[in-house]
DNA sequence: AACTTCTTACTTTTT
DNA sequence: GTAAGAAGTT
């Protein structure tokens, strides 16, 4: 691919001709502007160049300028040219700001910082210069997931195994696990040699030698493959410490060991790595992310500088008083006291809901209010600066959907990912299989995509042949067509598809070369001239009288069929012609038969997808070619479509980590949700620090107003479910808290307010005995927080409620459940009056008077003698 | 081979 | 409640 060849030379690294370099003004002392707006932690992270240096910044304490100042000083200084600095981030975007941040500084742009990038980008840049140490071509592609679970899937049953009991998803996570620890196949341990069956060694060792067949290799594997070649080649290792004079790291808490490890190789030599991070906002320990290496930073570089950031410049100080509080209950933290010069401001705003779409609503209501400035106390607020950071991404359907009845305009970050989608992955598949013909996956994917009557077997039989014969799977086909294996639609289907991928590939090939284009002139040409003929021929039929629609059918077709020849040669002409492959990219998926596809598709999303593809069409635009298209957008997952308008940002905590908004919603916040039982039953008690850790970003996100919040019932797969209030909720500060009563028929439900607590008034006001029951009769027994409640209401007896509890915490207290029994008369607003047969957990089966046998959970009817209490 | 209906597992989080 | 996959039908 030739997307690498120009950043090849680190030795050759000249600086750019035209411009006064950054490396000559490195040379003499320059004036160091940027240093003034820096607080003295600050200064002193940006000054300490030499040696390691560990910085500790908490949320919003201006990290992101330290950093950049510290680039700047580097090359200010004359210590580092620009591409003698590797800065690494964790994502495109982060190493997107810091680029600029940097030229800001320095006042020009920084090309020549070509080492800054995430991870993956400066390891792919890597490898492609060693890749035939580790047995792949320079040239090699990179896998997505995808294409990954295919791949395993294949090589499961291929074992023999059954793939509905040993998913190939478990395996990829397996194995990107071990990746992640920079485990080989053979450097696995007894344990892991035993996972999946005990044949998950094999597999994985098996998935390796694919991948190499392939010229492949999985997002795990460019780091690595990386670790594995320094490992292994200590000269070339020296090479890269000699060029990479000083090394930084962004979001340090967030590597893994196979990062760790290739940072250390690479910072052993001279130790003039400074890592920034912060351990509270340690997130990423699901998908390998080691706390433990920001926490052992002193011992891995002794004599470090470590700086600690504290002087927050983001939120209020009753929003870091919540946060602090909240990780306070963390163990195991390097700690720090974060605090701010601001004096005033709003508290923390908490408030229940009697469910998730009580919630949505409510929440849609405030923004609405925060927006024309008509809450108390509090500024008028555009929709931009407003941001609901979920949990999990399935709570952003409840509020999309009431966003959407109301008119308020929104935009959801992190969605499915653009290039995730199935249309654009089909296109991408048929623009690999052009490239490279050998890839074996993208032409698995595209063959049967528009239908051509390619199933099972016949798809067998392409692998077989392909198999027997050495060949790819594309040359398989071609064999298996020409040989007669193929009957029938399947025959011609793939015969065309053949044909139709040899051409494109030509195509591709000779995009600019002159005897090409002159070759289809001349066709062009002579197509013309039979044109000339027929349609002088049809003008004398009609200049004869004749009917020519009906005499001169044959005629008229064949004049038509001349003319789409023409225009389909004209296109290519175009196409060679032109300077990048997006006519190609058009040509492809119009000749495929994809675009047809969803033109004749009646689902409601085909426009959609139309539109999607188009897009991608467009994108190409702005890349040289295909090949250095595809690499960018295997690395580059992010969709960072700005749309215009004030919009309110829906997203998820994880997606919210570096970013601010002055206005939070934070809701959800119940147990099992948040923290997230999955967290908790995988990873136990890191589990629910790692949960503290998310609840401490997402505080931390807001700069003027907080709101946090939860629901009493949620549906949850379908189902609905009572929720208890997160524990979370328990450690925030009740000083720093203002409690808010719910608007509407339920009257206080959770949150009557102010001193008092939940508890006297709403109980009370006699209009939420309804919502109390309810609450009441979740079944609280098989529930995570079963056993606290418990304890609680043994200390405080039966009251239910809210109240603030001793410690300045709050507290929530729930009364024992009221629990049905076999034979009790029920009511339910749906289905009316029954009687319960049978109870189960949660769940009652009830024979309904009118509606006959049903089960339901428990919240969700009342005794049929309080009834009428229900407002329904 | 393609289309239909039925079952099932699923909800974290992403380079 | 959905989306993917299996099983069953044309």
């Amino acid at each position: 691919m030739s997307s690498f060849s120009e950043d090849d030379a680190f030795e050759a690294a000249a600086p750019p001709a035209n411009r006064p370099s950054l490396s000559q003004m490195a040379m003499g002392a320059r004036p160091t502007p940027y240093l003034e707006g820096l607080n003295p932690a600050q200064r002193e992270a940006v000054e300490a160049m030499d040696g390691p240096v560990l910085m500790l910044a908490g949320a919003g304490t201006g990290k992101t300028k330290a950093l950049t100042c510290r680039i700047a000083h580097l090359l200010n200084t004359g210590r580092a040219r620009p591409n003698e600095i590797l800065a690494v981030t964790f994502t495109n975007k982060a190493a997107r700001e810091m680029k600029d941040r940097v030229g800001a500084h320095m006042g020009q742009s920084v090309d020549g910082v070509r080492w800054l990038g995430t991870f993956h980008a400066i390891c792919v840049k890597q490898l492609r210069r060693h890749a035939e140490l580790v047995g792949l071509k320079s040239n090699f592609t990179i896998l997505d997931t995808d294409d990954q679970i295919r791949l395993l899937k294949q090589l499961i049953r291929a074992a023999g195994m059954d793939d509905k009991r040993w998913p190939a998803r478990q395996l990829a996570g397996l194995i990107d696990g071990w990746k992640n620890k920079a485990l080989t196949p053979a450097k696995l341990g007894a344990a892991d040699e035993a996972a999946f069956d005990d044949r998950g060694k094999a597999l994985y060792a098996q998935y390796q030698h694919r991948l190499k067949e392939l010229n492949a290799c999985d997002f795990g594997d460019l780091l690595l493959h990386m670790v594995t070649i320094f490992q292994n080649h200590p000269d070339l290792l020296e090479q890269y410490q000699r060029w990479y004079k000083y090394i930084l790291v962004d979001e340090y808490q967030d590597t893994n060991v196979a990062q760790y490890m290739w940072l250390r190789l690479l910072a052993q030599g001279h130790r003039n790595i400074c890592c920034v991070g912060d351990d509270d906002q340690s997130i990423y320990g699901w998908r390998g992310a080691e706390v433990g290496n920001i926490l052992r930073f002193e011992k891995d570089f002794p004599g470090a500088t470590v700086v600690r950031l504290e002087q927050n410049y983001r939120s209020t100080p009753h929003i870091l008083a919540a946060a602090s509080s909240v990780i306070a209950a963390n163990s195991g933290r390097l700690g720090k006291d974060l605090w701010t010069a601001e004096q005033d401001g709003e508290k923390v705003r908490l408030i229940g809901h009697w469910d998730g779409e009580e919630e949505a609503r409510w929440v849609g209501e405030e923004i609405e209010a925060m927006h024309s400035g008509t809450r108390a106390r509090l500024r008028k607020f555009s929709l931009d600066d407003q941001a609901i950071l979920v949990r999990a991404s399935h709570q952003m359907r409840a509020f999309e959907d009431r966003f959407l009845t109301i008119g308020l305009p929104y935009r959801v970050i992190g969605g499915p990912r653009f290039y995730e989608r199935l249309e654009i992955r089909d296109a991408m598949a048929y623009f690999r299989v052009v490239i490279s013909p050998e890839d074996d996956l993208a032409f698995e994917r595209i063959i049967n995509v528009p239908k051509r009557g390619v199933g099972d077997k016949a798809m067998t039989d392409i692998q077989v042949t392909a198999r027997t014969n050495g060949v790819s799977l594309k040359e398989g086909a071609r064999i298996a067509a020409q040989d007669g294996l193929l009957k029938g639609k399947a025959k011609s289907g793939v015969a065309q598809l053949i044909a139709q991928l040899d051409l494109w590939r030509y195509l591709y090939s000779n995009r600019g070369n002159e005897d090409v284009i002159s070759d289809y002139d001349a066709e062009i040409s002579e197509l013309a001239s039979k044109l000339g003929v027929v349609e002088a021929e049809l003008a004398l039929m009609t200049s004869k009288g004749m009917n020519v629609k009906e005499d001169c059918a044959e005629l008229l077709l064949l004049a038509e069929q001349l003319k789409s020849q023409i225009k389909v040669l004209q296109s290519y002409v175009e196409y060679l012609r032109s300077d990048n492959d997006v006519v190609l990219a058009e040509i492809i998926l119009d000749e495929s038969g994809y675009t047809t596809m969803w033109q004749n598709d009646k689902n409601p999303d085909s426009p959609g997808r139309l539109e999607n593809l188009k897009e991608l069409v467009k994108a190409l635009d702005a890349f040289d070619n295909l090949g250095g298209f595809l690499e960018h957008v295997a690395l580059i997952m992010d969709n960072s479509n700005e749309e215009h308008g004030e919009k309110v940002t829906i997203m998820t905590l994880h997606g919210a980590k570096g970013l601010e908004f002055p206005v939070v919603f934070l809701p959800g916040w119940e147990e099992g949700l948040f923290p997230s039982q999955r967290s908790m039953d995988e990873s136990g008690q890191q589990g629910l620090e790692e949960e503290r850790r998310l609840a401490y970003v997402g505080i931390t996100r807001a700069e003027e107003v907080c709101t946090i919040s939860f629901a009493g019932n949620r549906r949850v797969y379908g189902q609905w479910q009572s929720q208890l209030p997160s524990r979370f909720i328990d450690e925030l500060p009740q000083d720093h808290v203002d409690i808010l009563t719910p608007p509407g028929l339920y009257g206080g439900g959770y949150g009557a307010a102010q001193s008092g607590g939940f508890s006297s008034e709403a109980s009370g006001a006699g209009m939420s005995a309804a919502f109390e029951t309810r609450v009441e009769k979740a079944d609280v027994y098989n529930s995570p927080g079963w056993k606290r409640l418990q304890q609680r209401s043994q200390r405080s007896g039966a009251a239910t409620n809210v109240r603030s509890g001793k410690g300045g915490h709050m507290t929530i207290d729930a009364k024992a459940a009221l629990v049905f029994t076999v034979g009790d008369r029920v009511f339910h607003q749906k289905f009316g009056y029954g009687q319960v047969l049978e109870i189960e957990g949660d769940k009652l089966a009830i024979d309904f008077d009118h509606s006959g046998e049903k089960k339901l959970v428990a919240s969700f009817v009342t005794p049929a003698e309080k009834a009428g209490d229900v407002p329904f």
